[in-house]
Order: structure tokens, then sequence, then C-alpha cells
DNA sequence: TATGAATGAGGTTTCATTCAT
DNA sequence: CATGAATGAAACCTCATTCAT
């Protein structure tokens, strides 16, 4: 079987990908067992380890991949041309769809993993992540709305929303039929009410 | 027949619960070894089993007092005495203290374990106490803002400010350093913006 | 079964020794399982673990008191009344005892893996038995025989007995028949010949 | 239909032995791995299978080289011409180069691996390799110094030097400083003293 | 009742060997 | 013929749990 494609290299490790993220969701990282993995991608456990050096290796790519996939649902690609408020719409709309909740799940272990190991590293980047989002609402809502009054701390109503954004990841795992869309709308009136010119006259 | 009194066997149990605890929010459940426990308690591996049925079973001790302490936090005693938004700021003054981090930390944990197990009556359990609490804060909003505008629904702010409560668990959990007190006073000021008949004069 | 007299802890430590050092003599090292061993000495195999860190762990016992047993060979207790031939006869005597080649294979195997890791430590402890055997024997020969003639390199011939010896071990491992005995007698007459004042005359 | 000449593939699997013995003594035997030596050969591990049978074969091949040339080192083509001691110090001198030291670790794993095997054929063949080379050195001992005197045990001191050859291989493999040259000059003038009719003299 | 030595099932990982390409 | 991906048996080791003391 020598001589394998490089494509067919890489859709057999994905597909180990696939696999780990099915057993690591389903029974956790601690409890998924390599037979299990390597059954659900349909090879043999030796197999899987032409791909990743042991199981803690697996879990951390199967762990990025879902921490990137949930960084990328605040990256809107069409995010030039729309305004905050049809952004936050898309971007916790993208929350009712029942396969965000695997990657709440790993972000969660993975969340876990690196506060008791205490690495700085993991938790520097996910306050990198923190910052970003937030000075990205800050410019769509200042794009929006224009300048902020005084008496309204936009910086922190920014940081709230991702805050509640994680929020809102956790409340639809446990009960997937929360209505967090229309906790948005709740919030995006309560801005507008703050925010919007039009208030008050 | 007893030789040893009940308030020994129940300071037992509880010192136990404190070293599961401990070791379990350190190393996370699956990883804690009874070892270790027994060691952080000061007695032997076998005692624990006069305690507790097995692993799982004191594990879930500990996350239910993990889960029970953060019920706990939204039904402050004094409430009744207190506005809303003194009562809000009291419940995420908390979330300032380090040791919250534990309860944040084996309440996922046990998150986890239901999300998977598709623990129906745990989820049920959750989902009560988030419409307890949702019923709290609405109470406590009409009390101090009295009835809302037609356009403002106070329901889903209500659902909102819970999910930015767990949210603020998350955050906290990974970035002690963030100001969600600074944030709740944000989403208190825009509550008030809304709801506040001042407003708009 | 807990509150074992340390008497009792240190037998199965020895039982455990014992039964490694029959299957790792018998299947090498490297060939020989935890879970033979464990049969070997009557017990499970996660018991050794309470013994010994591991499998390598196990054997460097085993290795070592092998290479300790072989030392004290050298170490007669009633050296200090015996001639050097007397001493030698006997040294060379314990050869002739079958357990010895259990030793041999056990010093070997730990010579090739302290030879393969380049182990400095361990190699410069077979030096320093090698200069002290070396120092013995001269203090021996010249207790016998005198000071030795200015033509005869008395060290060098000291030197030799000792790699005899060893070589002695190898032919025995290989030939359990072969008389080293007479190959000692012949060596003393070589050496009293050339030592003894007696000679030439 | 053979495709590639005979001699590429003789020479394909003296590159594997060669690879293999390198690998054999740098880890031992157990530990090194087929895909470590297929590395080493510059092929693939699968090819190995076309001149080997498996790992074993091409360990026995390995090991039946290295115990060959140690034959030969006895085997002097140049003995015929030479006197005893001519070619006893060539003998050992040999020992001195560094490259000997992997056929002493090769042929002391093949002697650990036939003696818990209680290979039978191939301990024969070390005992008929002895007694091949007891009698050489003899003959060799007779025609340099003649009939023996009564009380000169001339077969002892024939075996005991080649039990030395055996030690002095361990010895320089434990520690290549040591100079078996100055021992095998000992031994030649002890023999000397005891043979040489110029003795006594 | 507490102890902690012992159990042994079960997990991870390695690696000789095979065989489709 | 060579390749090297895949297999899968088997080894090491851990640790929840038991039970003789």
């Amino acid at each position: 079987m020598a001589r394998v494609s490089d494509a067919h290299l890489a859709a057999r490790r994905h597909s180990i990908l696939v696999a780990a993220t099915k057993c690591f969701s389903q029974k956790g990282i601690a409890a998924a067992t390599m037979a299990e993995i390597a059954a659900e991608a349909g090879i043999s456990p030796g197999a899987i380890y032409r791909y990743f050096e042991n199981k803690d290796d697996l879990a951390r790519w199967c762990m990025d991949e879902s921490a990137e996939a949930i960084k990328h649902a605040w990256e809107n690609p069409t995010s030039a041309e729309m305004s905050f408020v049809e952004l936050s719409r898309l971007t916790f709309a993208e929350l009712n769809k029942p396969e965000v909740a695997i990657d709440t799940q790993l972000f969660l272990e993975r969340a876990l993993i690196f506060v008791r190991d205490e690495h700085a590293g993991a938790l520097g980047e996910f306050q990198a992540e923190f910052e970003k989002v937030r000075a990205g609402i800050l410019f769509l809502m200042e794009r929006q709305f224009g300048p902020a009054p005084e008496d309204v701390d936009v910086q922190a109503i920014a940081e709230a929303l991702y805050g509640f954004y994680w929020g809102a990841r956790v409340m639809k795992l446990l009960m997937p039929e929360v209505n967090t869309d229309a906790q948005v709308e709740a919030l995006h009136s309560l801005i507008g009410h703050a925010l919007d010119k039009t208030c008050g006259k």
C-alpha cells in the first residue's frame, strides 16, 4: 500500500480527526479510547499513530480545531458590508446549529485543561482573541451608531457581549431549546436605546 | 454500636469531599486518583469507600456541591430588601473571589458529563434553575423599574443576563483579570436607559 | 491486607527479585514479560509496581545483585589467612557451581547495556572494581612470593588473572564441563615457576 | 526473469547486514527495530524481508558473522610461518581495534541466546572451536618450545590462554584503555620461564 | 472501622510483518 | 522488485476497588 498520494494521507488524517472529535465529544477525552476512535475511523488502532504522536496530541488537534472554528465564527467574511446588528445576529444564529455543541464541548475541555495546567500561552491566546473581538465589536458599534455618549461605557458593553456569547454557548449546550436569538435582539434593542441618536426624541 | 459519633463521620465525609474537590479541580475528575484524594484527605484509599459508593459517586457529590453553591449565588438571603441592581451587583461581585473558579470548573465538568449522557433529569434541573432565576430577575426588574414598555422584551433581557452570568464565569476562569463588574454596570446602565422612566426626559 | 510487617514487605520484594532474576536469565531481559515474572513470583502483575518503579528498575536491581555477587566472589572473608594460591583456587572453584551462570548472564546483559549507553558511571565502577582486584592480587602475590624479579611484570600478571577470570566465566557459561580449575592450577604453576625463589635452582 | 543482477542482490543483502549489525550493536538486538535498520540501510522495511526471513533470521546472520570473524582471528593466514608468541601477539593486537567491540557484543548476545535456549548445536560448535584453538595453541607451543616438561600441564595452559582471550575481549569492551598487550606479554614471559629450555640455565 | 497491599481489567503504545500499489 | 501504510497482537503500566488484618 506504498506510495499513497498526499491527498489520501491528508484525507485519512482528516477522517481520524473527525472520528476522534466524535468520540471525544460523546464520551469525553479521558473516557474515549483509541480503539473506539480507530473503529469509528474504520482503521486499526496502530494506524492512528502514523498520523498523531499519541492520544494527547490527537486530542489537542481536535480541541484546537474546535477553538479555531469558534474563532472563525466571529470573523465573518462578509462582515465588511454588514452592520453591527446584522453581524451579531448572524454570529449568534450559528449557535442554533446542533453541531456547534461539539465545538463548545471540546472548547470547554480545552479550557479546563489549560486552566488546570496554568498553561499561560494558551490562556494568553484566549485573551488575545478576546481583545480582538472586543475591538471588532467596538469598531462595528461606532460605525453603526457613531460616537457613544459620555455616560455609556461602550468598551464594557462590547466585553459583555462577548461574555454573553460564551454564556449563550453554554446555555445552548445544556438547553438546546433556549432562544438565544431573542436574547440577542433584546440586547440589540437595549444598545439601540442607549446609543441610537433617535432615542429620546 | 457506633463507636464513632455521627458528627465524626460527617466531618470525615466532609473532609473527603473537600479533598476530592481540590484534586478534581486541580487535575480533572478523570485524571485525579482515589489514592491522591485519600492522601489529600489524610486517610487511606479504602476508607473513602465507607463514605462514597465509588469514584463516580464521589465526583457526583463534589459536582453537585459546586452546582448548589452556584445556585445559591442567585438566592441571596438578603435579596428581599435589595433592588435588582444591588442584587445583580452582589451576585457578580462574588465572581471576583478566586475560589469560585473551582465551582466553575466542576460545574462545567458536570455539564459536559450530563450533555454526553443526555442525562435528561440533570438537564431538566438546570432548565428549572434557569427558569427560576429568570423569574426572579423579572420580578426584581419590575419591582425596581415598574412595568416595561411594550417594545422591550424584559423576559429576553432576564434570560440574557443569566446567560451573561455563565459567560462571565467562563471568562473569569480563563482570564481572572477581566473586569466583569464593569460589564455588569454597563448592562445595568443599558437596562436603565431602556426601562427607567426618567429616560427620555 | 493492611499494616503488613516490614519483614513481609522485604520478603515479598525479595521473592519478586528472585522470580525476575530467574525469568530474566531464562528468556533475556527484553523477552521476559512482567506477567511471567508475576506468575513466577505468585502475585499479580500490578503488585510488582508497588516494589519496583518499572521493568527497567526491576531489571537493574537484578543485574546489580548479580554484579554485587560477582564482586563478593573476590572478597573472600577468610582471605586474610589465605595465601594467594589458596584464595585464587577458592574463587575459581566457585565457578563450578551451576548457579553462577545466572550471575554471569545478568552481568553480561548489564555490561552490554552499559556499553550501548556509554554509561560512564557504570563503566567507571567496573574499572574501579578491576583496579581493586588487581591491587588485591598484587598484594597476595607479593605476600606469598616476595618481591618479584625485575623481568617479571607482576602488575600485568595480576591483570591477566582478572581477565582470565572473566574468560573463565564466559567459558563456563558456554561449556559447563570445561575444567577451569586445571587451568588455574596451570597458571599458578607458571607463576610459581617465575616468582618462586626455588625456581631456577 | 531476474531483472536485477545477482551481484546487486548480494550487495544489497550485504548492506542490510552492515546496517543491522550497526543497529544491533548500538541498541541491542531486542531494542533495534526493523524500521531503524531499514533506514540505516537506505531501503524500506518491507524490502528486508526479501533478503531475510524475519528479524530473528537477520539477527542470526549478523551474530554468525561476528562469531565467524572472531574465529578467523585465530586462523591467521600467515600462521604457518609464525612462532606461537608472534601469532599470539598478533591475535591479541587485533583487540585494540575499536571495531572489534561490535563483534564482541554480538557474540555475547549470541552466547546468551544459545545458553537460554540450551541450543546444543550452537554450544557444540563453540566447544569444537575451543578444541580446535586449543590444539592449535598446543601445536604452536610445542613447535616453538619443544616437548613440555612432565610437571607443566601444557593443555591447561592452552585452554587458559583461550579463556584469557575471552576475558580480554570482555575487558576491552568495558575498559577500552586496558592494556591487554602487556598482559599477553606477561603470560608469554611466564610460559617462556616454564617451557623455554634456556630457563634455569 | 481503618488500613493499604493486592488484584486484574483495561488502556495506551510499539513494532514485526504483510501486501496493495 | 520496492515501497511504506496498515495491521493487530502483545507488552507495559495504571488505578478503582476489594478485603484480610
